[in-house]
DNA sequence: TGATTTATAAAACGATCGTTCGTTCGTGTC
DNA sequence: GACACGAACGAACGATCGTTTTATAAATCA
C-alpha cells in the first residue's frame, strides 16, 4: 500500500469514527482536517470533492458492516442458527466497529431520505442488499424446515429492521438499559410465530 | 394575537416544513429570510438565536402529533381500539401533517443522539411522552381484559415503534409500496400474541 | 391624534464553508 | 546530477453561516 492510500485510509477511518457522531452530512474539511492534522487542502487532494469523501465513508461503513456482522454470522450452518448470529452480531456491531457515536449508515439513511442524489443512492443501495440479505437468510431457514412453509420471509425481514431501529434509539437517546434484551425478546417472538410446530397447523 | 405572534408562528409553519426535508439541524436562518420573504434579522428577532428556532419546531411537531395522533384516538375507548387508532394515525400522521419530507421528531432523533445539549433533550423529552402514552395504552387494554394480564406493555410499546420506524425508512428510502401493508401485519401479529384466548393459557 | 412600544430592515461583523491555485518537499529513475 | 512524480502545503477565493448594531416603519395605546 502505498503513501496516498496510507493517508487516505487514516483520513477515512477518521471521518468514519466522526461521521458518528454528527453524520455523514455533517462532516466539514476543515474540522477533519486538523483531526488528522493536515492541511485542508492536503486532506481535500484526496477526494477531491466533498461529496466524494461522503461516499468514500458510506462504502467504508458498509464494508465494515459486511466484515463484522454478515461474513462471522454466514460461518454458522445456515438457517435459524446463521439468522440469530446475524442479530446478535447486528446489534453489537456499532460497539465492534469504531462507531462511538451509532450506526452511520442508518443516520444517513434518516438525513438523505429526501435528499435526491449520489448520497441518498448509496445508502439506498446498500440497505436494498442488506434486506435481500436478510430475506434469503430467513428463506433458508425455511427450506431447512425451521420455519414455517408459508413464512413471509419479505415480511420477516421488515419487522427485524424495526426492531434493530428501535433499540438504536432506545439505547441512545432514551438511555434505555433493557434495549437489547427487548430487542432479544422480540426476535424470539417473531421466530416462535413463524416456527415449525409439532402441534400441527 | 397580534402582528408578531402572527408573523412568529408563519415562520414555524415554512421551518417545520423546511425541517421535514433538510433536517432541523440542517434549518438556516438565510434560507428560511428568503423563503418568508424576510430580512435574516427581521427573522432572526422573533427567536434570538438559531437553537431557539430549532427548539420552536420540534415543539412544534410535538403539538402537531398530539393534535393529529393522539387526541383524535383518545376520542376512541380505551383498550385495543384506541391502541390501534394511535397506530393508525401514527402511520399516517407525515401525510396528514405537513411533513412532506418526513417525520421531523424522527430525522431529530437519528440526528441529535449523541450531540448533548438543549435539542437533544427536547427530542428526548417528547419521545419518552410518547413512549409512555403507549405503555399507559397497552397497561389499559390488559385492563379491560383484551391482552393478556402478564403482557409486558413496555415491550409492546418497543415494539410499536420499532413497527414506526422501519416503516419511515421502507416508503421513504426504499420506496416500499407494501410498508404500510406490513406495518399493519406486524402489528396485528403482535396484538395476536399477547391476546387473551379463550384456549386458556 | 400623538406618544410609545413593537416589528422589520439594511449593512456589516468575524467565522467557517468547500474549493482552487501555485508551490515545495521528498522519493525514486534515468 | 537532472528529471519526473505524487503528496502535502499555505494562501486565497467567493459564498454562506449566525449574530450584532443602527435605523426606520408599523402597529398599539393614551
Amino acid at each position: 500500500m502505498g503513501k496516498g492510500e496510507q493517508t487516505r485510509q487514516a483520513i477515512l477511518d477518521e471521518a468514519f469514527a466522526l461521521a458518528s457522531n454528527i453524520g455523514v452530512g455533517g462532516l466539514s474539511i476543515g474540522v477533519l482536517a486538523e483531526r488528522t492534522r493536515m492541511s485542508k487542502s492536503g486532506l481535500f487532494a484526496h477526494f477531491g470533492s466533498k461529496e466524494e469523501l461522503q461516499l468514500a465513508v458510506l462504502r467504508e461503513a458498509q464494508q465494515r458492516f459486511a466484515d463484522v456482522v454478515l461474513r462471522p454470522a454466514f460461518r454458522q450452518p445456515r438457517g435459524l442458527a446463521r439468522l440469530r448470529a446475524i442479530v446478535i452480531n447486528w446489534l453489537d456491531w456499532t460497539r465492534v466497529a469504531n462507531l462511538p457515536g451509532g450506526c452511520v449508515i442508518n443516520a444517513a439513511a434518516a438525513e438523505f431520505d429526501d435528499q435526491p442524489g449520489p448520497l441518498r443512492d448509496e445508502v439506498r443501495i446498500g440497505l436494498l442488499a442488506l434486506r435481500r440479505t436478510l430475506v434469503d437468510t430467513v428463506a433458508k431457514a425455511v427450506s431447512t424446515g425451521e420455519l414455517r412453509p408459508d413464512t413471509d420471509a419479505e415480511q420477516f425481514a421488515f419487522e427485524l429492521e424495526g426492531i434493530y431501529q428501535v433499540t438504536q434509539q432506545s439505547r441512545r437517546l432514551l438511555d434505555d438499559p433493557e434495549a437489547d434484551r427487548r430487542a432479544l425478546v422480540a426476535f424470539d417472538r417473531l421466530v416462535r410465530d413463524y416456527a415449525s410446530t409439532n402441534k400441527g397447523d
